[in-house]
DNA sequence: ATAATTTATACGTTAATATATATTATATAT
DNA sequence: ATATATAATATATATTAACGTATAAATTAT
C-alpha cells in the first residue's frame, strides 16, 4: 500500500484510540464493518472515499482538498485550534503568530 | 452517489477546468484512465482514496484530514492564502482577521 | 482458567478501475 | 453554412480489489 494511505491508517487509528473507542463501536456508529475497519488500520485496503468520510464524521473529523502552498499554515491552524477550541477564531490567530512568529507557507513541517 | 462526493466530484473539475487542463491531460499526469477521471467528475462513482489523491497531487491539491471544530479557520486560511501567496504567513493571518473579524470556530460556511 | 471484549482472517459478492470504442464539441477549411 | 479533422468527454465490457458476512485469533477482565 503506498505511503499516504499507511500515513492515513495510522491516523485513523491514532485518534479512534485516543477516544478510546474500539473498532466494533466506529464500526456501528460508522456504518463500516469491523472487519474492514480493521484492514483499513492496518494499510491493508485501498479504501472508497466514502469509507473515509464517514469514518472521518464518526472521529469528529472531515475531509478538505487544501492548495498546497497552505497546507503547513493549515495544518498549524488545526493544530492550534484544537488545543483552545472553545476560544474565538480571531484571537486562536492572534495566538497562532505571537507564539510561533516563523511560519512561512510553504514549509512542510508535521510528522 | 453522496453529496459528499458530487460536491468532492465538482471540486475537481472546477480546479481541472481553472488550470485549462483536459481530462486526458490530468489522466497522463495522475496515471489515471481519463475514462475513469470522467465517471468521477459525474460523481458516477465512489473513487478509492489512492485515486483521490493522485488527482488532487497533480491539481496541486493535499488532502487534509482537519478537526471538525477548526474547518471553518482552515477554510478561510486556505481561501486567503491562495489570494496572497507570495507574503508570509503571519501577515496572511493577520489580515484574514481584520477584513473579516466575525469569525466563529464553530460556524461553517463554505458552498 | 474462563468469559467477555477486541482485533484479525477467509471467502463470496459487488463495484471501482483498465482497455477499447463511441459520442460530442471545437476548429479549420471549403 | 457544410464537411472534415481534431480534440475532449462519455460509454461498454472485462478484470481486480474493496466491501460484507461469518469465524477465528488474541487480548483483557473477572
Amino acid at each position: 500500500m503506498t505511503y499516504t494511505i499507511e500515513h492515513l491508517a495510522r491516523r485513523l487509528r491514532d485518534v479512534r484510540k485516543a477516544q478510546r473507542m474500539s473498532q466494533r463501536t466506529l464500526s456501528a456508529k460508522a456504518g463500516i464493518p469491523q472487519s474492514h475497519i480493521s484492514k483499513i488500520e492496518n494499510g491493508a485496503v485501498d479504501l472508497r472515499v466514502s469509507s473515509l468520510v464517514e469514518l472521518a464524521r464518526v472521529l469528529e473529523l472531515e475531509l478538505e482538498l487544501v492548495p498546497r502552498n497552505s497546507v503547513s499554515a493549515v495544518r498549524a491552524i488545526a493544530r492550534r485550534t484544537k488545543q483552545i477550541a472553545s476560544s474565538q477564531f480571531q484571537s486562536a490567530i492572534h495566538d497562532v503568530g505571537r507564539v510561533r512568529p516563523a511560519y512561512s507557507l510553504d514549509a512542510d513541517e508535521d510528522g
